[in-house]
DNA sequence: CTGGGGACGGGGCCC
DNA sequence: AGGGCCCCGTCCCCA
C-alpha cells in the first residue's frame, strides 16, 4: 500500500543516521524500543516536538516489553509488506474473536498520524512547500496556504463571520464551515438513533454497538475502539510522568489526571489552579 | 483520591 | 469545496 509506505518512510526520515542504520539492520520492534528510549510516546505524537526534534537525550525507557502475543514486527524497511494499521494486511491480532485488532507499537502508532505526511520529503511535491510567513507552517499547495492564512485574521476583522446558531465568531471561512456542520446532526445511528455531525463520529459510536476494537496496544495486548483512548493508554505504560502539580509536586502520566488532581485534593476551595498554574 | 477506560466533540490538514 | 482522517481534549464512570 503506497500510502503506508510513504508514511512509514516519513517516520524513519526523522531519525538520525545512527537510528536509521540500526533500524534498517534490525527489526521494527527494535526501532520501537529505540523510540521509547528517546522519550516515549508523547514526544512522538506531539507535532511540535516532531517538527523539531532537538533533544536526543535518553529519558525513561519503557517499563514494559513489547507484547509477545501479537506480531509487532511491521516489516523491515526493505520489505514490501510495510504496513499501517489502516492497511488491509493483517499483521497482528490481539483478540481471537471477531473483534480483530492490529497491534500498535509506539512508532506504528505515530506513523499513522495523518499530519506526519507533512514531512514526506521524498515526495517531489514536498520539496516545493508553500510557507506561511506568519507562523512558518508549510503547505503542499498555495490554495492550502491561502486557506490557512485566514486563521491569522483578527477577530475584529471585517471578514469575521458569526455563527447564526450559537454566535461563535470565526475569521477563517473553512473553520466556520466546519463549525456549521456541528449544528447539523445528520449522521444517525440505526441502532440507538443517536445523531452525529460527522460520519466518523458515527463510525466510532457504532463500535460501541459492535464491540469492534481496531486499536491494539503492542505492549500489553489491550485493544481499544478509539484511537485517542489507545493514546491515553499508551501513556500509562510510561514510567515518565510529564505533568506535575505546581503546588504539591505530585506527578501524573496524563494531563487529565493532573487536572483532576487540581480539581480535587490539592486545590479544593482554593483559587483556580488552571488559570494560574498552567504552563 | 488516583488511575484507567469509554465515548465523544471541535477543529486542523490532506487529497 | 468537500470528504476523510487525525489529534487534542473533555466528560463521565468505575475500580
Amino acid at each position: 500500500m503506497p500510502r503506508s509506505f510513504l508514511v512509514k518512510k516519513v517516520k524513519l526520515d526523522d531519525f538520525s543516521s545512527t537510528d536509521l542504520e540500526s533500524s534498517y539492520s534490525r527489526s521494527r520492534t527494535d526501532l520501537s524500543l529505540r523510540i521509547r528510549q528517546k522519550g516515549y510516546i508523547s514526544e512522538y505524537i506531539n507535532p511540535s516536538v516532531y517538527d523539531g526534534e532537538s533533544d536526543g537525550a535518553i529519558k525513561v525507557p519503557s517499563p514494559e516489553p513489547i507484547y509477545d502475543g501479537i506480531h509487532s514486527d511491521y516489516g523491515a524497511p526493505d520489505s514490501d509488506q510495510a504496513d499501517s494499521p489502516q492497511s488491509e494486511i493483517s499483521s497482528g491480532y490481539i483478540n481471537g474473536d471477531n473483534a480483530v485488532s492490529e497491534g500498535y507499537t509506539v512508532d506504528a502508532f505515530y506513523i499513522t498520524d495523518g499530519r506526519s505526511r507533512r514531512k514526506v520529503i521524498s515526495s517531489p511535491r514536498a520539496i516545493q512547500r508553500h510557507t506561511c510567513n506568519e507562523c512558518g507552517k508549510t503547505y503542499a499547495t498555495s490554495s492550502n496556504l491561502s486557506r490557512h492564512k485566514q486563521t491569522h485574521r483578527s477577530l475584529d476583522s471585517k471578514l469575521a463571520k458569526k455563527c447564526p446558531t450559537c454566535s461563535k465568531v470565526y475569521v477563517s471561512m473553512p473553520a466556520m464551515a466546519m463549525h456549521l456542520l456541528t449544528h447539523d446532526l445528520k449522521h444517525k445511528c440505526d441502532i440507538c438513533s443517536k445523531a452525529f455531525s460527522r460520519p466518523w463520529l458515527l463510525q466510532g459510536h457504532m463500535r460501541s454497538h459492535t464491540g469492534e476494537k481496531p486499536f491494539g496496544c503492542a505492549h500489553c495486548g489491550k485493544a481499544f475502539a478509539d484511537r485517542s483512548n489507545l493514546r491515553a493508554h499508551m501513556q500509562t505504560h510510561s514510567a515518565f510522568k510529564h505533568f506535575k502539580c505546581k503546588r504539591c509536586d505530585k506527578t501524573f502520566a496524563l494531563k487529565s489526571y493532573l487536572n483532576k488532581h487540581y480539581e480535587s485534593a490539592c486545590f479544593k476551595g482554593a483559587f483556580s489552579p488552571l488559570s494560574s498554574l498552567e504552563g
